[in-house]
DNA sequence: TCTCTTCCTGACCGTATGGTCAGATTGCAG
DNA sequence: CTGCAATCTGACCATACGGTCAGGAAGAGA
């Protein structure tokens, strides 16, 4: 029964406790949504008073801004698998791969950000006017690309990304769908690479790459 | 200024007030999620006092399970276009087109079911667990019968099922950056046209029936 | 017309929520 | 060791929420 005696400085106190709150608001949002969250619960499930956490976010709407800014930053890195391929089928395919991982890693925070735009992304609505705007641009610039050089088959870059982003969070967003239909166990380790491997697939064929 | 004088039937007093709660609820549901949505609003939206929507429903949850049975049933009805279908292009390709329907046409209950479904479907788990899973059996058995013929590629139909419902589902759910991408404007007639002319190009051509 | 049932609603209630604050505790610089 | 600033927290507050209810208004059947 005895207690770590090692004091804490104050950097760590901070960074520990700030982690803790984003994890376990990152839960809660998930589970019940902006509206349905309290901060008492996602004190309890930090395990600190709920005065506490508003001494580090001074409101609700902050801590789920920061929740939100978070898996977005996550969201967009997964392009950058897509940027130095030598192929379309190589750049599509890790693209996806990235992305279904994010899914399978990161399943709260990306119903987090799925419910944020769901609800008309009233916190996040300049992000995707800006970042987001220009990401997708920059992609689907280098899809036509890939088309204009007939290294795959002609489609509306836009909808392809549509669809890459669409099935891949799926996993994701509607992941209990999925459990329940897979006889009430989450996916193993073999399904989530048949999972995976069944979208490159029939994606990568689609597009003329296969 | 003259009020329309006639008085109105028990019947239709009963039908129009329920079809105009519901229709309200599901606007908000879809707009706040089901914690944040709240009766005064709701009763707001629909012109009533919110007493009175306690006479028709007697709580906020029982309310919300008739709107997301509602959408439920429309989203099972989709799949009547699949039955009769001669081929797989002919009846993957009805499907596609129906669920991209729904989503143009019933935006705000594709997003209450994908909330419900995301939150862990509190309300509507025996639904998943027998008639969404009789369904999706019924169905991948159909694919897989496509296959053993030689009509269609052999992929898991379990993972196609799951990509025509998250790509066809995605224009409704993540309309709000779909809009956002398209210039802050709704997808024109020809837009809509144009992305199910992508989808269907992609998942066909990716099945092998293109 | 009269009676019964359904429909309607303003006022009200208990509770839970987001947020505040004064004061205790504790790391840290000098 | 001392003083200061950062950290912590139980108690508290105003508000908003879901839900109730008594009593009035209005169709329906005789």
């Amino acid at each position: 029964m005895n207690e770590t005696p090692r004091p804490m400085r104050r950097n760590e106190i901070r960074a520990m406790n700030e982690t803790l709150i984003l994890q376990a608001a990152e839960k809660v949002f998930a589970e019940a949504g902006f509206g349905g969250a309290t901060m008492q619960l996602i004190a309890d499930v930090a395990g600190l008073p709920k005065a506490n956490l508003h001494y580090y976010f001074a409101t609700k709407e902050e801590l789920y801004r920061r929740v939100v800014g978070n898996i977005f930053e996550i969201w967009l890195h997964a392009a950058d698998s897509m940027d130095g391929a030598e192929t379309p089928a190589e750049g599509i395919g890790a693209y996806i791969d990235a992305k279904m991982d994010i899914s399978r890693r990161h399943p709260d925070g990306s119903k987090v950000w799925a419910s944020e735009v769901m609800h008309g992304a009233p916190v996040i609505q300049d992000y995707l006017e800006t970042t987001l705007r220009d990401w997708t641009a920059g992609r689907a610039a280098l899809i036509q690309r890939w088309i204009d050089e007939g290294r795959m088959a002609p489609v509306d870059p836009q909808h392809l990304l549509y669809m890459l982003w669409a099935t891949t969070q799926h996993y994701a967003d509607f992941g209990h769908q999925i459990e329940t239909l897979n006889g009430g166990k989450p996916l193993s380790e073999a399904q989530w690479n048949a999972a995976k491997a069944s979208v490159k697939q029939i994606i990568l064929r689609g597009i003329g790459v296969l």
